[in-house]
DNA sequence: CCTACTGTGTTCGACACCGCACAGAGTAAA
DNA sequence: TTTACTCTGTGCGGTGTCGAACACAGTAGG
């Protein structure tokens, strides 16, 4: 079952001016990101931007000792990659496949070249990466003052909203890669939200029954970052 | 006993190729920074780009119940207010002054209008704020996992580099508000370090004995956030 | 001088999360 | 079917931080 990709699917590809889309058209390729795939290694130079469509991407943080930390996530609101434009080339973090799905990538010199027109295609770029900037400072926050429970609903929340569906194919384990904890604290937050009716699961699949009820156990950082994101990139459909 | 202030001490203005800086001077208004003082709210607009000589400026994010935790800070060798030319005009943080001192500010409409030439200022600002991020998704990871004894050294170091000098005047109460944690836990860290003869303090006075020892005492987030502004901002003196 | 306040040190129980060990149920491969 | 493996659940002691309360010394102001 292979679904289709679509440019349009990805929103920052959607938002762009219609001369830029043609141009830009030819030169995107269609990729297959599979889970746990690794788009750029910390500190490696990256030849592409990716823009997810249907898939998600961690930003993640391998410390020295093999603990790590999501400190962002993209989905199809975004693009893999903001410091080619921005000018470092490379960054300390990796960027993993987190959900498996489809997107589309552009070589690091393309987009290069685009931003430098300085017209609405820089001017979308960054107003993502301030986005972004601003989900990166919202979980430091949340990794200071907030607890797992609230953490696991918000990570949820944020999944939901870039796969548009219910279901999350993701087991204990990844999601406490993800969050920087033990897959035994995850396997306690996540009874107590089966228990209250919120989530089924079993064996790396999550569904989802009460969305509001989600939001209702989650902490202020997950609405912060999604208005923000709404406020920065209203072209586009809100995440 | 007031120092002179002068352009050359901010990195970025240093860095400033010639006909930039000309063009810059007579905009350019130096303020003195008291300490507490607030640059800009949390969301709302930004009249001015901050960029400190001497002075610290935490930026701080404060949830709904009055907690805080510090994401970034920007001293000598950057700019407060980069959410002006990303072009969202405001942030969900908020700047404060964590160390009195002086710095220059120039008008939002100042700078913006500067970025739009896409030039090397564009570039020096974008290669900054890459900077900025790497410091925001290191402060993330530091708060997942490592403790307050680290992190106390980490912040020392981080402020150490950005006065240039031994001395910090800066209470216990503050370091935990910047820290997002209990002034009772900066204490017990502080005690460790000065029994250890790294420090010696007394009501808001820190003297720094042993730079090398905090280095070695310190997480590997330290240097990761500084070898990044090195490599990111190369012009401009090592911070 | 006395008083009020600020900054620091100490203690105590509570709790969230850790690290580890292991059990059991579901799945996949031989 | 048997075997190996993955994913989830549970129990245990340990530790780092929290929240609150209080003692005490240095400083500033009347």
């Amino acid at each position: 079952m292979k679904k289709t990709n679509d440019p349009r699917h990805n929103q920052l590809l959607a938002a762009l001016p219609e001369a830029e889309r043609q141009r830009w058209l030819p030169q995107l390729e269609s990729v297959e990101l599979s889970l746990g795939q690794v788009l750029h290694e910390s500190g490696a130079d990256m030849p592409y931007v990716y823009f997810p469509t249907n898939a998600i991407v961690s930003l993640l943080y391998v410390l020295e000792n093999g603990a790590s930390a999501e400190i962002a996530v993209v989905g199809f609101e975004g693009v893999v990659g903001v410091s080619i434009f921005m000018g470092g080339g490379s960054t300390p973090s990796q960027a993993v496949v987190q959900s498996a799905g489809l997107g589309y990538r552009l070589r690091a010199d393309v987009i290069k070249q685009e931003f430098e027109h300085a017209g609405p295609v820089m001017h979308l770029l960054l107003r993502y990466t301030q986005a972004l900037i601003t989900q990166m400072a919202q979980t430091a926050v949340c990794n200071r003052h907030h607890t797992l429970d609230q953490q696991l609903c918000r990570w949820l929340l944020l999944s939901l909203d870039r796969l548009q569906s219910h279901q999350l194919v993701m087991t204990q384990e990844l999601i406490a890669n993800m969050l920087g904890v033990r897959r035994e604290g995850v396997t306690e937050a996540a009874l107590k939200l089966q228990r209250a009716g919120l989530i089924s699961y079993a064996r790396g699949h999550i569904n989802v029954l009460d969305r509001a009820g989600l939001e209702g156990r989650t902490c202020e950082c997950y609405e912060v970052v999604k208005k923000e994101y709404d406020r920065l990139l209203p072209n586009t459909i809100a995440v």
